[in-house]
DNA sequence: ATGGGCCTTCCCGCCATGGCAAGGTCAAGG
DNA sequence: CCTTGACCTTGCCATGGCGGGAAGGCCCAT
């Protein structure tokens, strides 16, 4: 198998199949005699891994780590459910950051006017003037 | 006033301050005959304006766009608000798309027994596997 | 033998920022 | 005067995950 052919397999471009390899998230497969790289579908269903795992936010640190405890069949299922819930307590911070964009902007937003005259307190707050509905915090 | 001082004045490092002027989202400031570059007020209210910007989410293109209306006293608010409300579209897109990473995963951990056993629906949804039955790999 | 579709490596771009290095400048103090 | 140290200058490299594209090799069908 070809890595046009893996690559159509697990949803993950030729591109970032070489990418993975190079970085080491996945192991170097096997050549042919005019160099082209051969995958099975072991590599395959490893590729779609990744693929999902990314799909849920993991970083490739991440996803790495994940890819040795799915190797591992004597691991602890705590392990990973460690990585995984330590992902989720990052994107709930990054959730609750934007949350507090969104927020402010909309905030904001629902105090201009949005017609033809210049006032607006979103410009007022960016320009930290504190004219008159700044609404920080 | 030098870049330090600015730096420190407006809260954006000195390192920013010239990468926003090198891709123009700042003008290029006086400089001494030693080459050292000049600020007065406006150089950091202007400053200040883009770490405020930023740290809303805005992009740096986004955050050029409203210091153009912030500067144009003839500038129509309408305009300001469709930046804010699209921006407020953006970051509530972002939201979804990173609760939706957290739900299937906090559901996925709740299943996972997190003890010295191997077994975890993580890695099992990970791996494509389907939900509960294959332990196998 | 030629065309086209696949493969290879390598480099550049994004975005916003930090870090480091080599050199110029300035003010204070010995 | 000279050193010291804090500051400034430019420039390059790195991050994280990709996409794009060039230049060249390979394979198969016609």
């Amino acid at each position: 198998m070809n890595i046009g052919q893996a690559a159509r397999a697990s949803g993950v471009s030729a591109k970032m199949i070489r990418y993975y390899e190079s970085v080491g998230l996945i192991a170097a497969p096997g050549r042919t005699q005019a160099n082209y790289r051969v995958y099975d579908a072991a590599d395959v269903h490893a590729l779609r891994f990744v693929r999902r795992a990314r799909s849920l936010g993991f970083s490739l640190a991440e996803t790495q780590t994940l890819l040795g405890l799915w190797r591992d069949r004597a691991r602890a299922s705590a392990d990973v459910k460690a990585v995984a819930t330590q992902h989720v307590r990052d994107l709930e911070a990054k959730i609750a950051e934007l949350q507090a964009m969104a927020r402010t902007l909309k905030h904001l937003a629902e105090h201009c006017h949005g017609d033809g005259r210049p006032d607006c307190p979103i410009l007022d707050d960016l320009s930290g003037d504190g004219c008159c509905a700044t609404a920080k915090g």
